[in-house]
DNA sequence: GCCTAGGTCCCGTTG
DNA sequence: CAACGGGGCCTAGGC
């Protein structure tokens, strides 16, 4: 149940004021609804003239402006910020300052319509599935997926160049690296590169590249096939009832 | 102003129910205040357990579910997903739908505290400053940035693998890919990689690799070296005074 | 603390 | 429409 909850329709700047600062020193959720003008100045710098829009205040300093339309706050500042609000004239000024890398939003209000303030309580986390993680620790308990004699020597091995999803060896003792994603780009072509590059210096024998992913586009079924690399498409859905869904080498075709 | 505009305290699911139906017909924008659990299912798929969040709703389509800490909504849908709310018993079932991809979020409210309606006008876009696109225009103006010498030919040239950001020569009549980024990463000498290596193969002359960013880590550097390639810093406050803040290449050192 | 890579990334642009 | 790369990306995990 939410313990404490105070809403004000229409407020003025002075109660928008008490409002706020009641509930930043209490660590509430703040909710503001008004017409406001928005500057930005840090890693980039931005201006947004006057809207009407929804401002976010978390108890751990997070800071959205959400305008109307749109996934994504089109200002913000993250968490660990600190906000201040104080008034002048007639005008609302929150502030929100960050100190690393220093960033500060200034949101200048020219009239508030809705101020809330609510404590929230809630200690559940998301439970994610079908992630990256997961497609390597199948690759792990399956690995026949990457192909028949496949053997997993280590996952995760860290180079001077990154990380390396999953390294080890086929049934005739070459060096396999596993870069593995749920959608397939160029930039994990290109990560795959970087390994199997540096590999190829230090390992004796051949070294061999493959992509394993959930979706490929076209041009990065080129970009391997260029490169000299492999590609398996894992149905996750197919994972649990068996072994199916490997594709053969690019240069069986 | 704001034109519309509709708040209930403690609603019950009937009086939540018809906020929302109401809201979602005349476009407006919804915030709610409760107790829910999520379920969401799609590209991957997700269970957050119940806890008392704020769940909001745009015009656009837009769902957005936020716990008390964080910058980033637990959950969510995309514009142009489409929300249905319904009663079940004494239950609130927020229901929203994207169809490419399909993707459903499905939030079960065991109670509402807050359930607000807002009808936000908001025509201002946001002007933001020191993009990468910026850094590009400013090499454009002062192609001396990358060398003395060094000639633009054209801007964003589109190859197979990609869009290189400048392309030009040196004096000596080299080809010079310039590859432009506000955060230097593996990634851009990889893409830098990309480029230079499909000039080689077309181009007479030597190709040379220039990557140009306002910050670099110590492997990126390791990574532009092994590889061949150069790089710039570029001080985005230096630049309007004049063209300082110019490197020389690696092998100068 | 820096650095690297993942993300249900979102988002705009271009083919 | 797919696809590719930018982002004030944010966030988690290593070192």
């Amino acid at each position: 149940m939410v313990v404490e909850l105070r809403v004000v329709l229409h407020p003025s700047p002075r109660e928008t004021l008490h409002l706020v600062e009641e509930a930043l020193r209490n660590g509430e959720t703040i909710l503001l609804v008004g017409l406001c003008g928005v500057e930005y100045e840090g890693r980039s710098s931005a201006t947004l003239p006057p809207g009407e829009r929804v401002v976010f205040l978390k108890s751990d300093g997070t800071l959205l402006v959400h305008q109307r339309v749109g996934n994504n706050p089109i200002c913000w500042n993250p968490p660990g910020s600190r906000a201040k609000i104080r008034q002048e004239d007639e005008l609302l000024l929150l502030e929100s300052e960050r100190l690393k890398p220093r960033e500060n939003v200034k949101i200048t209000f020219l009239q508030v319509v809705f101020a809330g303030s609510f404590e929230l309580v809630d200690h559940a986390e998301l439970e994610l599935r079908g992630t990256e993680r997961e497609l390597v620790e199948t690759l792990i308990q399956h690995p026949n997926l990457v192909e028949p004699g496949f053997r997993v020597v280590k996952r995760e091995k860290p180079t001077r160049y990154g990380v390396i999803d999953l390294y080890g060896m086929d049934g005739e003792g070459n060096t396999v690296v596993v870069e593995v994603k749920r959608l397939a780009s160029f930039q994990a072509v290109q990560q795959l590169r970087r390994y199997v590059d540096l590999l190829k210096q230090r390992e004796p024998g051949e070294v061999r590249g493959v992509l394993v992913a959930t979706r490929f586009t076209r041009g990065v079924k080129a970009l391997l096939e260029d490169c000299g690399f492999e590609y398996r498409v894992l149905n996750p859905r197919k994972i649990n009832k068996g072994e199916k869904g490997v594709q053969s080498r690019l240069t069986d075709y």
